[in-house]
DNA sequence: GTCTATAAGATGATAGAC
DNA sequence: GTCTATCATCTTATAGAC
């Protein structure tokens, strides 16, 4: 690196702009087609770029893999946040989650981050597969959190341990995105987030 | 490979079967790597022939998916068989699907073919999307017959409309195998399955 | 940082001999 | 039905000019 270009103050905002963009545009394309489903060609053309210049940022596609992942699981943390300890907060935030998934199975034929590298689990490099794990680790740990925490404080029914009802919640609505994907059926996913309400509030 | 290719009687090839033999092989790289991740040469090296022939059964590969597709619903309506009209039958319905699943949760890195074809659904080709959708209606469908005639019969709870219970369960299930994979957690299946007999059996 | 050009290999698919 | 040979195209990835 030039003297130069050390000494040069910070010119134009596009500064880091053309990489966030490629991982904008891979991220999405990889929720809507998986990791084998998208290629380099496809991001170049979206961003306006070309093939080569991608590769400048991320030298191979699982260094891409590997940094959309590794970005989701800070914006999970950073969004989610810590769980609160009082009931209006652990509601809100059980609300907030549910409306979360409601978003992704209602509109748009994209998959969450968890159920798409879920499925492609056995294409992914292990580079990618890393960072994974942590983003589930995070996703899993949280879910336990907040129904541990509503459990005390009244919200969730006390009829199952805290950490299976958020094993089984997870699950259903993992599950429940899944469907109502495949059934083309933007209804489905109320349908059940109604019935989750029921089955695990105490006061639905 | 599958226990029936395996106990496969005639031991000289005949007619007919490289073309089964083509589709078992497709099936189980399906189940795995997803529609978009697995190909001709993968078949062929695991078949033990060339690419060539296997255009020669299937031209193309979305004829390959199709037939793949056609016959797991013909496979799904003959072994899950009609709906029984007794409460043992019935309940053992429910046992058996449950069983299906924790298979497939448990053991290999397989998925269902329900689950990655519906994550596959961007990268579908319209000639696999039809015969999945009616994959996806038998299997929704036997389902509901299912939780109606429980219900009738005292197997099921009648907290919820057989239809809503039919999907919250079918959608549980789902999900617990997506998430016992990502976790590697084998374990993991069955616990949400102990909770999903308590949730829906009249008497767990 | 972005470009052109290109490599090296895989992919789905076809033609035609046997 | 299976083979060899070949095709056009797409894939990830690299080299080097600007």
């Amino acid at each position: 690196m030039s003297i130069e270009t050390l000494r040069r103050d910070p010119p134009a905002p596009e500064e880091g702009d053309t990489r966030q963009r490629i991982m904008d545009v891979a991220e999405q394309l990889l929720l809507q087609r998986g990791y084998a489903g998208f290629s380099y060609q496809d991001i170049a053309e979206a961003v306006g770029i070309r093939k080569a210049s991608i590769h400048h940022h991320f030298p191979a596609k699982e260094d891409l893999g590997a940094a959309i992942v590794r970005r989701a699981r800070a914006r999970l943390l950073d969004t989610r946040g810590p769980v609160g300890d009082t009931p209006a907060q652990i509601q809100h935030q059980f609300d907030r989650y549910l409306r979360f998934f409601e978003k992704i199975a209602t509109q748009g034929d994209k998959l969450c981050l968890g159920g798409r590298l879920s499925a492609d689990l056995a294409v992914l490099p292990e580079a990618v597969r890393d960072p994974f794990r942590d983003f589930t680790t995070d996703h899993g740990g949280w879910l336990a959190k907040l129904f541990e925490a509503g459990q005390k404080h009244g919200v969730f029914r006390r009829d199952a341990e805290p950490a299976d009802q958020a094993l089984m919640f997870g699950a259903a609505v993992q599950g429940a995105v899944q469907v109502a994907r495949s059934r083309g059926d933007a209804e489905f996913f109320r349908r059940i987030a109604r019935q989750l309400r029921q089955q695990f509030l105490a006061t639905p």
